[in-house]
DNA sequence: TTTTATCTACTACAAATGTAATAGCTAGTA
DNA sequence: TACTAGCTATTACATTTGTAGTAGATAAAA
């Protein structure tokens, strides 16, 4: 089983799960925090020790590629905050989602057909 | 501001604010892991230097009482399940959630009402 | 009053995390 | 060919995390 993500970590796997892969200085360039080219080499080589990234020879560089998907990731995160903090209510948790103010019409309509779709699912 | 929760504190957060307030032994009681009871007074007296917890006397013990609310850390929490991992959809964040078998009908139907409040809301 | 069970306080420490400097290699450029 | 910019490899290290032993206090029990 690979490990858990640490936060600083999983910055790293956001970005190249965003762009699909990248270099050591793309990487960097895609982290919002300013750290050393130097500290985000050992951070993605740490990421491949522990398996969830490879690398392709690219020119002179490496090119990273996730091997661990972000839903690999995000069912364990999510059940955990779920448990953990949402006492296990999904409710509770979606009410905070959509809590936000930023949240579209248009997102909480698909949303809402998500949902329903379930629903049929389940009661057919 | 108060630091993020490690993963093991919040273990012991969770059982604080499922119990709503706990003695070392009490919360040793209500973790799953088999940690000694040293341990967890350590992360309680952590937990009360970052300001997560407070504590009460109360005979010989300590009754140590939440002082951050699940919500607190729950929303930046999922924010940044939400930003780093879902790639801000909201929708593949919920596809997620609904996705386990064992979500009941009823949750469901109540999960829909608040989204259909929500969008009424912003509609108004 | 002596004993015992139960607490907190103090101390320790291995492992993981996070960060980075610097050495050394190499492909392209002057 | 000599130089340089841009990489990876190696090494280091402070801090945080996670875990726990043990000393010392104290209330309850015998």
């Amino acid at each position: 089983m690979k490990p858990r993500l640490t936060p600083r970590e999983l910055d790293i796997m956001a970005v190249l799960w965003h762009d699909g892969s990248g270099t050591v200085s793309e990487v960097s360039e895609g982290l919002e925090a300013d750290i050393a080219y130097s500290t985000v080499l050992t951070m993605l080589r740490t990421l491949e020790t522990k398996g969830h990234v490879k690398h392709v020879q690219e020119g002179k560089a490496f090119r990273y590629i996730p091997e661990t998907a972000p839903e690999e990731v995000g069912g364990s995160a999510l059940d955990r905050l779920l448990t953990k903090i949402y006492q296990g209510s999904r409710e509770l948790l979606v009410t905070r989602l959509l809590a936000d103010e930023d949240v579209s019409a248009d997102e909480l309509h698909r949303i809402r057909e998500l949902l329903d779709d379930r629903i049929e699912e389940l009661e057919r």
